[in-house]
DNA sequence: CGAAGGCTTGATAGACCTCAAACACAGTGG
DNA sequence: CCACTGTGTTTGAGGTCTATCAAGCCTTCG
């Protein structure tokens, strides 16, 4: 399953994310470029980490679509968040031992897999590199948060724009973007589980906001149509993704 | 309303915090206590950060009872953690500029104020203590994972009894219970607000669970009373708070 | 004593879930 | 080439859960 790296071009995705929150010196962009990766290439609905496990690399994501999720009793699941090329999904694993949930793959993805030692080395020959990830994990922690309001106090329509939003928001910021938005590889029925939803109310909804011209959809994806009508639908505000340029203002 | 601070004893929860996440050397130890600090007395219901602001200073809850939370149109609140005394509730203001939420007082608290600037130089000359202020972001996101958990996919019930078994544990392992159990200054609407509720629906949930002898509530405060079936009730598994006696296991 | 804040309780409407069945489409194998 | 299967979507019907509205109660405090 695992195959050797000969630096292939995705691995610039970290370091193009990582920029869109921090700056790093160019030093510190070949550090980065420079770390050992093993590529692991997976099939739809794998296991990347699993709730409990404990391990020895970071998973960074080169090419595919990922979510981290919780399966509970009663066949009830819950998506935390998405992930897309240049996140590295598990970052919280170099620190925290046991994995408190599931990384899984939604499409055929590829996987570059760093070992923790790497890491660990990297930051802390680099500070700008660690301070780099911190600022990720705390960035990571507002899109919980957000997370937090679009479920617990927003209409069905609302949650599904205000997602929608979110990750188109984020595709453009690291460059994911071809032509006119991003079609996310999203099921009916993930939907559901990252919005605290059933399918059934999901698939409902998603054609009234079609109808409204706000989305399409179909072949388990969706994109965004019409960028301010989904704004306003889903009270959209990305002042909690603390992008670089944002913050500069 | 801002008083010098001559070294009062609350100074050391933040220290137990940190301790109860990560490990600390003596002398780390002794520069986390060496922190310049400005004492902020505070009634309840004040403001400690606003949404959109700046900051310059990090905010230690010394005594009280905090939580952030962020205002939506139609007079909506989603709560989104809550704080005890030891927490930084403002941690990531020290690293993204422009808060995304505010963080206010439930009852009257005593908060101190600590440098930006300071907290650098600490973590710039002790690498340890940029660590634990990284897992506690870690931590903290691991919290929000477990509350999207909470409201995405459990019943009222499920969600009331999660919450006292997260704040009960949390308060044990910074050593705030006294003798048995905590009291967590909670009116209804709080609770109602953390969990994504109407008030009226977390009144007779909590009396249900009063009923089944799992829980007391009265005089907006809330308390654990049968532990054991508190967890079962909640579906409780402390393994997302990563506490250092379980990580060590 | 009156006012304010929070809790309690009842009634009602509407949102959402669940169950169930049909449909569309792609991939597979006879 | 065509049934067959699996996966995901669509639609309807019914019932439950929870929000909302409204009123009364209780305690604290000025």
């Amino acid at each position: 399953m695992s195959v050797p790296d000969y630096l292939p071009p995705e691995r610039h995705r970290l370091v193009r994310k990582l920029e869109s929150i921090a700056p790093l010196s160019d030093t510190e962009q070949q550090a980065l470029l420079a770390l050992p990766v093993t590529v692991q290439i997976m099939d739809a609905n794998m296991a990347i980490v699993r709730d409990g496990q404990r391990s020895q690399t970071c998973s960074l994501i080169l090419d595919g679509f990922v979510c981290r999720s919780k399966s509970l009793p009663h066949g009830r699941r819950q998506i935390m968040s998405f992930h897309t090329p240049g996140d590295i999904a598990d970052l919280q694993g170099l620190t925290l031992n046991v994995a408190d949930h599931s990384v899984s793959t939604l499409v055929p993805t590829r996987v570059g897999l760093i070992p923790h030692e790497s890491l660990h080395e990297l930051m802390r020959r680099y500070p700008g590199v660690a301070a780099a990830f911190w600022r990720d994990t705390l960035v990571d922690g507002a899109i919980f948060r957000a997370w937090l309001i679009n479920i617990g106090r927003r209409t069905v329509q609302q949650r599904i724009a205000h997602l929608l939003c979110e990750m188109t928001m984020r595709c453009e910021a690291v460059g994911l973007s071809h032509n006119s938005g991003y079609e996310l590889p999203l099921r009916q029925s993930d939907i559901a589980d990252a919005l605290g939803l059933s399918p059934v109310q999901v698939n409902r909804v998603l054609r009234e906001l079609g109808a409204r011209g706000l989305i399409t959809s179909q072949d388990s994806t969706v994109a965004a149509l019409d960028w301010e009508g989904l704004k306003q639908a889903g009270e959209f505000d990305p002042t909690y993704l603390h992008l670089s340029r944002e913050e500069a203002a």
